[in-house]
DNA sequence: CCATATTCATTTCAAATGAAATGATTGTCA
DNA sequence: TGACAATCATTTCATTTGAAATGAATATGG
């Protein structure tokens, strides 16, 4: 579904555009930070799909499962920081994973402003689960690509995000 | 800022991973949907950081807008079949813009269920300002990538966007 | 030590979001 | 033609979101 000529749009909207504004106005479809959203907004819900509904769980959720997949023993800090959510919405994920015992909540002796968190049992038990769809999830759509792109897109992601980050205010 | 080594996030977190789920966890950092989702969102926020300030305009009527330089005389539904939000973003985008006199709203004859959208004059202006403040704010990130990188996203992101859309419940 | 600043996790609150309901209009087909 | 289905934009309502406030704990500097 290339995102120009698909669905019957009908009438009006064709060959009228242009008029606008003198300046060969921006192409949206060949617009990176739009094209980035949508790339994203699709992938998220094309597997969200896949486990919302099974599992009954959100993104959040399945985000700060896998990542103490990774990494045990961490702050809720630790998470937000490398997740890319604000503090909320990662106390609220594992609000939500500690009520359903899939992660446990410790207060960390040596700082007792920190929680550890941890993956119980039946934590990880889910965590692989997800983990094996999410990767056969992603392996389908790699195969549809030629090879190498896997690696070609993550140093290109790296590259604009390294772009990105001087000008940006930092986190918090 | 490579999300793997940065900020000093001191103890607990480091050589302890992979105890979790024997089966070689998932690896967040090349995740694709994870990583599409953390370049949207960085590329979203700078970009915006531009331009919702200055001009007092959020993402949702920024697209709108945008998209009204290219198509004129378009539907509501016209913008959120491709534009990637669903209706009731889009009229509530379409409402600020046409309070603050950025665009028309005109029943159209032929079918009076729909509303004919274009831009007011300053709508253009406004437009035409923004259209340019995007460009080059992509034309500085794409200088830090090899050439061509450019199309290579594109068709990289093509071809992902097909191989998902199949499964897809398809929009709305 | 004590006062003050900082850091953490959580909560509060207002705004944004999207699914479903609504009302208005047009298409369909018996 | 006339009932019924479908489509459009908008609104409603419950949920999600994130910025800022809060309370608890630790660091810092005088």
């Amino acid at each position: 579904m290339r995102a120009g000529e698909a669905s019957g749009v009908s009438e009006s909207s064709s060959m009228k555009a242009q008029q606008a504004g003198k300046s060969a106005a921006l192409a949206l479809d060949a617009f990176l930070p739009y094209r980035a959203a949508r790339l994203a907004t699709a992938l998220s819900r094309a597997l969200a799909a896949q486990y919302e509904q099974r599992y009954d769980i959100s993104v959040a959720e399945w985000r700060v499962l896998v990542h103490l997949t990774q990494q045990t023993e961490i702050s809720v800090r630790d998470i937000f920081t490398r997740v890319d959510m604000d503090r909320a919405r990662v106390t609220r994920a594992v609000q939500r994973l500690a009520a359903r015992g899939y992660v446990s909540k410790l207060v960390n002796k040596d700082d007792r402003r920190l929680v550890k968190l941890a993956l119980t049992t039946s934590g990880m038990a889910l965590a692989s689960e997800l983990s094996a769809l999410a990767a056969s999830f992603e392996a389908e759509i790699m195969a549809a690509l030629p090879d190498g792109s896997r690696d070609q897109l993550m140093a290109q992601f790296n590259r604009i995000e390294a772009a990105i980050a001087p000008s940006q205010p930092g986190s918090e």
